[in-house]
DNA sequence: TAGATTGTTAATCGATTAACAATC
DNA sequence: TAGATTGTTAATCGATTAACAATC
């Protein structure tokens, strides 16, 4: 499965389950189309190479479909990240309550600053920095969301790499170098770079194209 | 100019700025192939299609190269955009300093709890929704900055499409609806879905490619 | 039945890669 | 000259779209 395909089936899954909430039974592929913004016949052929088949007809049985959908991606216990570096975005990140819907919990902060960060539903403590090497092996951490200095983001991201994480979400707008984690593999690394955004969108604006397709 | 290709035209645009910084003069196609994450291959044929030429053995003079690819970029004035939902994630980039690097300004802040922020170099006011048409007007704002809550956020998208705003950056997980801004054409919107982000790292992290090749 | 939807196959499109001539 | 790099052309690859048979 490909990145682009990866969102897609996100997006279908999460609109599967507001329908699913509501009471719904059935959907067709152009609802999911719909809610997923591509067309129909994408949402079919995802499904085919998945092998996930509806009724002729009668579309999909949404409980199913979910289900199946589910354990494609793997869902299951909620799964545990950390924040490393907890200035203005860090702890917006971690009263943020809203990744709880996404089966993720953030389970602590790293930072030179210790303190305490009350969340909706929990308290979420900020450890220092010595601190984490430690917590992450015992609470088996496989992510971690970086949002230190830009100065500090390529000796954060080797350090986390050698607490056998396996995963990072960087905010820094900061090109990490590829280097292999702990157990000689490559990382997967996804950027959000809100600078880069807010160029292309100036960009996008300033030169639209005759048929804007949004992003 | 296709988005894959705006984002790699970007990414050369800011490597060549820190090499200028540093005062070098010639660049390869495969130092600027490293910074942006790409082959050597890439980066000429984007610069064919740009019509942009180096020399055969000799690289590409970086000055000139910046100046060239600043042009197609539309750099010049710094762009202006104002921020929508003063919350912890509003804020925190109300308060980043590092927009003005890549020649963005946030000029206002606005929500119900009006204030200031005091940033690095500035003080940024927040105004009450109600001054949103107003100010947007006058200031000529073309992109803004969506950080409300999710319930919100569709209708905070409608509100700013009627003040002659062009582009959004849409933070909340809200698939937004398209709809047609004052002048009748169809908005440029980028999605920042952070749960999404994280969902993903961890379908990434629990079935890993042979080779990962870092997004 | 008629109409709507699924699911597959082939066609199209575009982007990346490979190969290589040009040339400094 | 020999080696390195550019820039173009053709080949490859993959994803999307179009077309359509199957069928409820």
């Amino acid at each position: 499965m490909n990145n682009e395909m990866l969102i897609r089936i996100t997006r279908y899954y999460r609109a599967l389950n507001k329908l699913r909430t509501i009471g719904l039974e059935k959907v067709f592929a152009h609802n999911l189309a719909d809610a997923a913004g591509v067309s129909a016949a994408i949402v079919r052929k995802d499904f085919s190479q998945l092998n996930i088949y509806g009724q002729k007809r009668g579309g999909y049985d949404i409980v199913e479909l979910s289900d199946v959908i589910g354990k494609i991606l793997g869902k299951g216990e909620p799964e545990n990240v950390i924040v490393v570096g907890c200035g203005r975005i860090g702890m917006a990140l971690m009263h943020y309550s809203g990744f709880e819907n996404d089966g993720i919990n953030i389970l602590a902060g790293f930072d030179n600053n210790p303190g305490v960060v009350s969340s909706n539903s929990s308290l979420i403590p900020i450890l220092p920095i010595s601190k984490l090497d430690e917590f992450a092996l015992q609470n088996k951490i496989s992510a971690a969301i970086i949002t230190v200095p830009e100065a500090a983001a390529q000796d954060t991201y080797s350090h986390i790499l050698e607490c056998n994480i396996k995963g990072v979400l960087n905010f820094s707008p900061v090109t990490l170098k590829p280097m292999p984690t702990a157990d000689g593999k490559l990382p997967v690394v996804h950027n959000i770079n809100i600078g880069l955004e807010l160029e292309q969108l100036f960009y996008e604006i300033k030169f639209p194209k005759e048929q804007s397709p949004n992003s």
